[in-house]
DNA sequence: AAACTACTTTACGTTTACGTAAACTTTATC
DNA sequence: GATAAAGTTTACGTAAACGTAAAGTAGTTT
């Protein structure tokens, strides 16, 4: 096995980065279910699994209700009739369509930052053209004070 | 001119489908400075870029104020000595390494979401199958029943 | 002039996603 | 068996991003 079967909630802390408080909040929203061993928690490798995912649906603009959402539509879909499997084809299409936004908004973006970096590095030239002119004068004015 | 001068709140607000209340809370936060004509908001070109890079930072998951402070900079930057034009290229390639982890996040998301489209649909034929089975066995109940 | 529409300010309310403190228990280590 | 380390619950606090209501103003239409 390439993977442990349980993790403690610090394990999980520390690979992940986050602080055991978001994790115990992430299970008290139910969109983690460790099991127990008396009162500490142990997490599976499905919970880990989740665990990843939430954070990279935060980082993809996710709520925690969202993500909920999904990990609750999937549960049902896989035991699922034919409607539910419907309702998650076209749910998927929707998050679809809005990762091309997130995409245009990202190629968007990244020109922009070019266009600014471009600026900034053309500001920079000037301001050294100028550094040197500058030298070019005190250097003229040197020359001028030795001939008296 | 291709695009006009000046915008009312609510012609902004329902260009970029937003309520005109967050359109007076970003001014509160200082990401917008509109002018005013007594006491209505005249929004210049300018606003309504920048209110469209709000928006998009928003769907990117830029808070406010991480908005805000790149507009701050910005602007310092225009009119800055070369340490803030140092500082302003650092951030741009931070940005930029954050757009290659959203580029990822996306791109694994997308993965996912085709192994999810992928089960469903197999999941979806597999229903389909059992509806043709039981409708030969209903078939069959019949001509037992017609030979009686 | 009355009514309507768009705009304004003030201000309290709400939801989300945790932070932080207090007080307690369980588990590991010496 | 003491002590530290890690875990637990309970509960109040907070920042962000608005929603929503109240009450008023300014211009426009009928």
């Amino acid at each position: 096995m390439d993977i442990k079967k349980t993790y403690s909630i610090s394990e999980l802390a520390k690979e992940f980065d986050v602080t055991t408080r978001s994790i115990r909040f992430y299970e008290d929203q139910e969109l983690l279910k460790p099991s127990r061993r008396g009162q500490t928690r142990i997490f599976s490798s499905k919970d880990r699994v989740r665990l990843k995912l939430i954070l990279r649906g935060k980082r993809m603009g996710f709520s925690l209700a969202e993500t909920k959402e999904l990990f609750d539509l999937w549960d049902e879909t896989l035991s699922g009739n034919e409607k539910q499997l419907h309702k998650m084809l076209a749910i998927l299409a929707n998050k679809r369509a809005q990762m091309e936004q997130q995409k245009n908004d990202i190629a968007q973006a990244e020109m922009e930052i070019d266009t600014a970096e471009t600026r900034c590095r053309e500001a920079l030239a000037e301001l050294q053209k100028k550094k040197k002119q500058q030298a070019l004068t005190d250097d003229e004015a040197r020359q001028t004070a030795e001939h008296n």
